[in-house]
DNA sequence: TGTAGAAACTGCGTAAAAGCAGGTTTGCTA
DNA sequence: TAGCAAACCTGCTTTTACGCAGTTTCTACA
């Protein structure tokens, strides 16, 4: 059972404020779900319930496209919000779904004790407006980057990205990812990401081992997408 | 002097939680800008001292690219928050820059003072997570569709999305932009942009009467972009 | 109301991205 | 550890989008 006394999330926004002692009752509320690999926990378009953190693990969020195509909206982990409004907001329904990378412990709450605690303490609800803010900034960033990328600035740009969330070990991604993958994040194809990956490779600039995709020079990479991201967030 | 008191902007976040006592000093503070056509009263990377709200006008909100190209990221009108974070988050600097496309009044607070109110008052607080939370969904959809949507629809999308937000009279859209506009919000040329619009005309589902366009079949353009919109927000 | 400058438009060549089909590697499981 | 399915890779063709250069239309203003 994930504890939020004893939680080591710090980034947390509930860990932030769970000194206050009118979020105590609000606690014991909370519910623990294991997910195992792959397993699907929001679907788009159901009815939402409620709101989820990832209490440890790695978690992917995707709209529905069209055929066999969706888009990969973020990546999650450890401390992290999923599930954005979970239904206190106008809409009723998830707008997003969400699926474990691998095996993942989530920590949930009802969309009604989540609305009473966020209008009992303003500065959760203040960190939760600020966590919102943050992040629709960051979608904007993503929105400009779709339009004015080309397909290989964009496959750079999400190698970096997932060097920033989960870091690397040996110079190898601390998270496994299909090209497929790779493809609905930076917005094309698996062939493309498959072509400008071997690219990568014999530039030198990215390594393989089996699977596993790693970072050999992140500032000749980082200075091709310079012209994109100056002054600018991530 | 623009005066929440009177206001007539019932979708506006001060208007609508302007009943709480605790508001009054606030509204004191307030500032009334009035800005001409064109100018542009935000500049992307600047320090933010605040937020603002369009009084009465309209506003578009666009980060810079490369070249001459920006994206446009949404378009606001009366009532709507321009600014974003507005300095009180993370960043200290406006994430955006915005211009007024026509002459436009805007509401003006500060930082402090926009902090000190949230953090009395609950229910604005509430209300400015819920903002923001809806603006990341559409932001995600936007996201979505950048990615997965060809030229053509991204521009029907573009006029529809135009239609709904300033609707129409006699058939013409009540905004008036250009067409490196349109090519700024859909996310590709001024030419494509001009192109698509030119087969629309033929085609009979547009209309255009010196450079004010208009929709003529609503339904046959919504049709043509169904298959990305199902069930979905926008 | 004439005119200059900006905005809108068009044709054509080029480049980028996507789609298809078939082959190879990888890693899981019996 | 053999076998098999999934994931990965590659060459080729087609489609889509872009960029340039020149023309026309529109609109603001003298």
């Amino acid at each position: 059972m994930a504890d939020c006394i004893h939680c080591e999330n710090l980034n947390c926004l509930i860990k932030k404020n769970s000194k206050d002692p009118k979020i105590e009752d609000f606690l014991k509320n909370k519910h623990t779900i294991k997910c195992k690999k792959s397993q699907q926990f929001i679907m788009e378009g159901t009815p939402a319930h409620g709101l989820f953190f990832a209490y440890k693990g790695k978690v992917k969020v995707a709209k529905t496209g069209i055929n066999d195509r969706e888009q990969i909206v973020r990546f999650a982990k450890d401390g992290e919000i999923i599930g954005h409004r979970g239904g206190f907001g106008s809409s009723k329904y998830y707008s997003i779904s969400a699926q474990a990378l691998e095996d993942t412990t989530l920590c949930y709450f009802s969309k009604d004790d989540l609305k009473n605690i966020l209008l009992t303490i303003p500065s959760l609800t203040f960190d939760f407006m600020l966590f919102y803010a943050d992040e629709l900034s960051e979608s904007e960033t993503r929105v400009r980057k779709l339009a004015q990328m080309s397909v290989r600035e964009r496959v750079i740009d999400t190698l970096l990205y997932m060097d920033k969330k989960f870091g690397s070990t040996d110079q190898l991604l601390n998270v496994l990812l299909s090209r497929k993958d790779y493809a609905d994040y930076s917005g094309t194809t698996e062939e493309q990401v498959i072509r400008i990956l071997s690219t990568l490779k014999k530039e030198g600039l990215v390594n393989a081992k089996g699977r596993k995709l790693g970072i050999l020079n992140h500032e000749a990479l980082r200075e091709e997408i310079s012209k994109h991201t100056f002054s600018m967030t991530r």
